[in-house]
This record gives structure tokens, C-alpha cells and sequence, in this order.
DNA sequence: GTGAAAGCGCTAACAG
DNA sequence: CTGTTAGCGCTTTCAC
């Protein structure tokens, strides 16, 4: 426990006294220069162990114009999509030892401006918009920050000349399908989202390609679109396609809610899962792997999109130009037994 | 969409030669100094209004030695109980106009140290610890930083002299306890967690007193302490109890998952909840609204940990005095139909 | 009431 | 190689 709370903090000053040298001095000394003797650049070193020396960021800051700090403003802090990609964020900052500040819009326009606001007057040297909701586009952020490179993650926007990291919803809903066409299943059906979402139409188009790929003829009647992402739209949607004759022998569906519901539905009507009808989900939510039986979910990549969005912020802030581009992170099927994985089996 | 992304930042020179002043005034004008006449602050707003100028705030943190910023380190961002603290510390922030740094440790303290390092570096004026587990103690911050405000949440420490913001444990058993005597319970069971938590001991001296203020006899065969907080030790320690006779008459457990295993058991037994028994969980997690029946819980009062971290430290920075305490805050029963709540009724 | 000067701590440019 | 100088943008004495 150290005592003396309000001792000046050490400075390159103190620093140079010490080792004999001019603040100058000690700057390239610790900056690498190479125009300084090894001689000088040990005796600078040892000063600055000696008396626990670390540079003032904050004046280098104002020096360079570069703080090393980022902005991170999220429209939902709680969202259960969220965290796993501020994980991904703050890891990547952290290991190229740059700040984040941590903003929560609560998807108030004006909030976001007060954040937008705060950032522009702390000299963040970039900033990422994280949607804490699904995928689904989104216009300029509320306000400007001129030359401070920006990063959209889990959502998209045409307004803006920025890179979007999104998941790959097409593929995810491909692999899912030929997931059970390899299963031998034919009839799959398709419980999707809500159409107002891109990932909607996105992962559609997977579940399309796979059958197609596959040489099975696309039915309209074994699509549903739902007017929500919740349990008992599954629940409803299922109940639906079960009076089809003859019924569906697999079904995707386009959230983890959806396919706990679909199950609820399958077991009311005494159908057994995987045997009479497999079932997949999406987003590998935590409950899944709880739900009778274990549910088979396609995984979104959000720590990785976390990590993505970083890295191509830092390199923003390095010089590299930034552009208009979609980057669809690949998802990641998770199979357990409601696909007919072995018993216990988890991936 | 603004062009010209490389022009300089305007700066209160820049305002000073638009308002026929020097940057001395605009500085004055803009802080509500007395000292300068009605015409020229007008003068002065006008132009910074015109030119849209913002105090670099990172100029001001080096010039005041405060950088209106703050640290909050956690060692499990994705914890289950973290997001809630952390949305309660960034609102308290932003009212403020501060910074919230955001650092996940993972439990690693290296990666501890460096986060506290960045922070010192970046003269952050006060730091929050933030355990993403359940509260339990821990030692001083792996690296000191002298002269910084520190506020421990949801954890706690006996080696700094830092306020330690907690749930009120005791209290959220008590109340439990309490609900289940008005319903008539009189043979109450208490699956408690691991004893190696603070929070365990502290709920069963609720558990207990609450008994004792009903002049029900505290008996040690009602009693089990887990080796762990998950489902499985919930089911073997209810099945255990419903080996006694006459078998208890309703079950206070120490957590969710505990009290979903607890739910497993009785219906294996074919007792109805809450009919024969009733039943109450702890952390009012999610997913415990879906359980069957929906399980009456006990919340953690996590939001409002989170702002009064906030609110201290943004206090001890304002020059109050910090001592070592700890500050418990009231739990609050979520009650449902596992308690005999009428059907469909939440809260 | 306003301006001139100085300095927070650092580093780039330049001189020696 | 090392030191001197200057300035990042702001605010706080202190003159006037």
C-alpha cells in the first residue's frame, strides 16, 4: 500500500534530471530512435525503472493528434448478441494497446449524438457502430465525425462510404439444409424471420441454394416467414406445416426462440425429433443445448466479427483506405441431437 | 456528407479571430466566467455556433490534469451478470459527460496489469473493478494507481480502502423466506451454493432469520449446501430432501439453474408446484420466466450497482472522502406461478 | 473587461 | 549524438 496519494506523477523531466540528459533526450530514447548513443539510451532506460516512469498519454495525444483510443457505441449494451462482439473489439484493441470507450445509445438518436459528441472532443482515432439487435441496415450515424474512420458491425448502410461486417446469413442457412439433405431428409421445410430484416432474405436464399444444389425442387409451401423471431411463432408456423400431407421430415429455422418453439409444436402432436423430423436453429443461443433434445444451431460468427471490425479500424487508423464493402464473416454449424447427432455428442 | 475529410479541427484560436477576441476570452466566455461582458460572450457563442467548434477535450485533460474519463476493468465481459452493471455504470457516466474505458481481463492478471497500465496512462480519473462472477473477495488491484479513486462491484476486499458495492445476499433469502411463510410453507427447504461465496453464508443467516422472526424452528435436515451453483447439484440435493418425511412443503435455492434442477426433481416425483411445493430460485435469470412453472426468483439489483459505482466514484473524484465500506443493495422478489402467484402473472 | 504570457507533458525539427 | 526551441489546444494568472 503505498502512502502519499498526492505525489506528482513521474515526468520524461524528472526522467532526464535523473539520467543526467533533456527531456528530448529520454523521449527517442524510449521512442527507439536511432540517434542515440546506447550509452545514453541505458542510462535512460534505468532512470525510468528506477522511478517507475510511464509517458502521459494524454499529452502525447495532444502532440500527435492520435489518442490510440477507439469509440464503441452500441445501440443495446445487453443485447445477447452484443457482448461476444464487444469481447472480439476490446480484445483486438487491447493487444494493439488502444483504448475503448464504451457508449450505449439505448437507440436513442439523440443519446447517440451525445456519445458521437463525447468521442469527437476525446479525439477518438475511430469509432464502431454495433447493432445489438439482428442485422438490418441503418442510415449515417446521427453525426459526423469528420476524418475519423468508422466501422459498421451487425448492421449495414448504403449512405455511408464504410465497411459493414455482417454474418454470412446465406451460407448459414446453406449449410444448415445440406446439413440434413445429407441426413437423407427431402422435405425440409423453412421457418424464416421476419421479411423486414436483410438476414431474411439472405439466408432464403441459402436454404434455396442448398436444395437446389442438391437436385430438390423448392416448394413455396414448406417456407414460412414469421412475423416475429419468437417461440410461439414457431410454434405456430410448425403447428401449420404439420397439417401438410405428408409433413415435413426436417425443418430450419431462422432463430433458436423459433426452433424451441417448433419443438413444443413436434412433441404436442406426439412426432419425435430427430427420428420423425430433425430440427436446426440459428444463432446457437446458450438455452439450446438445453432444449429436448439438444438443438442443432447455426453459430453466428460474432466473436470473430468483433475481432474483424477492429482490426479493420485500426488499420483505418493506420492509413489503409476504407471503402464501401459487405464482409460476411462465415457461420458455423453446431450439431447436436435434434439433428441426429449420437446422444451427448456436442459438436 | 461533408468533403474535404483532412481539415484541421477548429480550435479556439480560430473562434477568437472570428470574434475579434483573444482565445483567453473564448475560453472564459465558454466556461461561465464572470469577468467578461454580456456583448463579447454573445459575440463568442455566435461564433462558436458558426463554426461549430468543440473544446479538444484531450487539450483540457492535460492542461486541468483531469480527463473527465473512467476506467472499468471486468474479468468476464460476458459474464451473465456484467452487462447489467456495466449499462448502469455508462449511463451514471454519460449524465456526467465522462468516459467509460472498457478493459476484460478474462481473470488473467497480467492481462490486469496492463489494463490498469493504459488506464494510468491515460490519467483516467477513477476506476471501477467489476467481477462478472458471484460476489466473492478478492485482494488490492493487481497494479496500484496511486491517487486514483477505486470502487469495487460485486466483489469485495479487505485489503484497500474502497467501497465495495454489493447485493444485500442476507436480505434476498430473507425476503424469499419471508413470501413463503405468508403462503402458510412451514417445512421450508434451503438449497444454498458452494460455501466458498460470501453470498452463501449471508443468505442463509436471511434464510434463518426469517425463520426465527416466524417462530419456525431453523432445523439442519432442511439445509444443503452445494458444491456448485449449476442444475444438476439442484436435482440431487431436492431428490435428497424428498427423501425426508414428512417431505418439505415449499424450496428457497440459492440460484436458477439450482432451482430448474429442483423443478426437475419434483416432477420426476410427481409432485405439483406449487400445490405440494412451492419454489424459489435466485438471480431471476431469463430464462427462468419459461420455466413450468415460471419460477419466482429473487433479482440481483445489478442495474442499480452499477450507477451507484458510478455515482461514488464519479463522488470521490468530485473530492469526497473514500473509505473502505461495503454497500448493500436491496435484492427484489420476482414472484411467479412456482410460488402459488395466479397464473400469468409476472411480477 | 480583455489580452499577454506561461505552461500542462510530450516530441519533431533543427542546431550544434 | 545531444540539446534547444517550439508548439499541440487549452486555461489560468497577472497586467493593463
Amino acid at each position: 500500500m503505498s502512502t502519499d496519494e498526492q505525489r506528482r506523477r513521474v515526468t520524461a523531466r524528472d526522467v532526464a534530471a535523473v539520467a543526467g540528459v533533456t527531456p528530448a533526450t529520454v523521449s527517442k530514447a524510449l521512442n527507439n530512435s536511432p540517434e542515440v548513443s546506447e550509452a545514453t539510451r541505458s542510462r535512460v532506460l534505468e532512470a525510468v525503472r528506477r522511478l517507475g516512469y510511464r509517458p502521459n498519454s494524454v499529452a502525447r495525444g495532444l502532440r500527435a493528434r492520435r489518442t490510440h483510443t477507439l469509440g464503441l457505441v452500441t445501440d443495446d449494451l445487453e443485447g445477447v448478441f452484443t457482448t461476444t462482439m464487444m469481447r472480439g473489439v476490446e480484445e483486438v484493441a487491447s493487444e494493439q494497446e488502444f483504448g475503448v470507450f464504451l457508449c450505449n445509445s439505448y437507440g436513442s438518436a439523440a443519446k447517440e449524438r451525445a456519445h458521437l459528441e463525447m468521442l469527437y472532443d476525446k479525439q477518438v482515432d475511430g469509432v464502431i457502430l454495433l447493432s445489438g439487435y439482428r442485422v438490418r441496415e441503418r442510415g449515417a450515424p446521427v453525426r459526423d465525425l469528420p476524418g475519423t474512420p468508422t466501422v459498421y458491425l451487425f448492421q449495414y448502410t448504403n449512405d455511408v462510404p464504410v465497411p459493414c461486417i455482417l454474418p454470412d446469413d446465406e451460407m448459414g442457412a446453406r449449410i444448415a439444409t445440406e446439413h440434413l439433405l445429407g441426413l437423407g431428409r427431402r422435405r425440409i421445410a423453412f421457418i424464416n424471420g421476419p421479411p423486414h430484416y436483410e438476414a431474411t432474405h439472405d439466408r432464403l436464399a441459402g436454404y434455396r441454394a442448398a436444395l437446389t444444389a442438391a437436385g430438390v425442387d423448392f416448394r413455396h409451401a414448406l417456407v414460412r416467414m414469421g412475423s416475429t423471431w419468437y417461440q410461439d411463432e414457431g410454434y405456430a408456423q410448425m403447428s401449420d406445416l404439420l397439417d401438410l400431407s405428408p409433413v415435413p421430415d426436417a425443418v430450419v429455422c431462422a432463430s433458436d426462440h423459433m426452433a424451441a418453439g417448433a419443438l413444443d409444436a413436434l412433441h404436442s402432436r406426439g412426432l419425435r425429433v430427430p427420428d420423425d423430423v430433425a430440427v436446426v436453429g440459428f444463432d446457437d443461443r446458450a438455452f439450446s443445448r438445453h432444449l429436448r433434445p439438444p438443438l442443432t444451431s447455426v453459430a453466428l460468427p460474432l466473436y470473430e466479427m468483433g475481432r474483424l471490425a477492429g482490426q479493420r479500424l485500426l488499420a483505418a487508423i493506420g492509413g489503409e483506405k476504407q471503402s464501401h464493402e459487405f464482409l460476411r464473416i462465415p457461420c458455423d454449424l453446431v450439431v447436436r441431437e435434434s439433428c441426429g447427432a449420437p446422444r451427448g455428442a456436442d459438436r
